[in-house]
DNA sequence: GCACCAATAT
DNA sequence: AATATTGGTG
């Protein structure tokens, strides 16, 4: 299926993810180290969210990164949100006194925070059914940290998710449940899908039978960035959170799922994160609140063993 | 060998 | 339940 690509190009610029929706946010995954050295301190503390505006530290990422082609835009600086995390060793319980671990670590698992989600969103829908593959989706998202198979991971259950709805919308029938409804929110089944339910599903998604305006056969962005360190697996990933749009009030929660991890407070450095997409604009509609999110992640880190660290920001005006 | 996907594991 | 990891395949 070859599609009519004489004017893609003319037009890609204008489908793909510059606007307004997708810049508002600011994509952190910070590396542990970074976020130690920040300010990880007791799990006492960790609700010491400051009252005021609570700006992160300046400390942008200088990172050694020979080379960053990134044309800065001028007028943001990359608001370094202040994303956390955790990192640890798991068990272990052999030796190694904590000390090498370097090397065999294993990131914490990424959670997707809403803002995540959307610009996961987004870029699935800029770039057509046809091209929403990890790899592309990963790159327009251009989200530092983010690794293919956690996009791959997403993606997988997000597929579920749309087939699910179609099942739902199109069947006319019924199917028996419950309700269903729509087409827009109401998502009725709370427990059905949190996280899917707080973005807007391009209507295109849905009936991938008729072609609509999917183009887009290449992915533009993140050309760049070529790196043989595919060794990366070792890094930890954080989790970004915090839009920072100064008409809105925010409030950033911090969760904590420290766990066993180091109490002496020291950390090493493993690797840095590349930068990505310095992209600005703030934007104007604000119109995805998730009345309760913040709270409801809670459950998700928090105890046992795991060791999740998670910083999100409290979504509601 | 890489990337995708579905299945499976934690 | 949400992510990660693995296995089969193109």
């Amino acid at each position: 299926m070859r599609e009519e690509d004489s004017n893609w190009f003319s037009r890609w610029e204008e489908e793909l993810p510059s606007p307004e929706e997708l810049m508002p946010l600011s994509q952190t995954l910070i590396t542990p180290d970074l976020a130690l050295a920040f300010d990880i301190r007791s799990p006492n503390n960790i609700n010491n969210n400051t009252p005021t505006q609570p700006q992160a530290p300046p400390q942008s990422q200088s990172q050694p990164s020979p080379s960053n082609p990134l044309p800065a835009s001028a007028t943001t600086p990359p608001h370094p949100n202040s994303a956390e995390f955790a990192s640890d060793s798991t068990e272990l319980g052999s030796g190694a006194g904590g000390e090498e671990p370097a090397r065999t670590l294993k990131r914490p698992r990424l959670v997707w925070t809403p803002q995540l989600h959307k610009r996961f969103v987004d870029a699935v829908a800029h770039l057509g059914i046809k091209n929403a593959v990890p790899k592309n989706i990963m790159q327009l998202m251009s989200v530092d940290g983010l690794t293919r198979e956690n996009v791959a991971s997403h993606l997988q259950k997000y597929r579920l998710y749309l087939k699910r709805m179609q099942g739902l919308s199109t069947g006319s029938g019924g199917a028996g449940g419950g309700g269903g409804a729509g087409g827009l929110a109401a998502t009725a089944d709370p427990a059905t899908d949190h996280l899917f339910a707080s973005s807007p599903v391009p209507p295109h998604f849905l009936h991938p039978g008729r072609p609509n305006s999917d183009f887009l056969p290449f992915v533009p962005v993140a050309a760049l960035q070529h790196h043989h360190h595919q060794q990366q697996q070792q890094q930890m990933a954080a989790v970004a959170a915090a839009a920072a749009h100064p008409q809105l009030q925010q409030q950033f929660h911090r969760q904590v799922g420290h766990f066993g991890s180091p109490p002496s407070g020291q950390f090493e450095h493993p690797f840095l994160s590349r930068q990505s997409q310095p992209l600005h604009r703030m934007g104007t509609p604000v119109h995805n609140s998730v009345p309760g999110y913040a709270e409801d992640l809670e459950s998700a880190n928090g105890t046992g063993g795991r060791k999740v660290l998670t910083l999100f920001p409290t979504g509601d005006d």
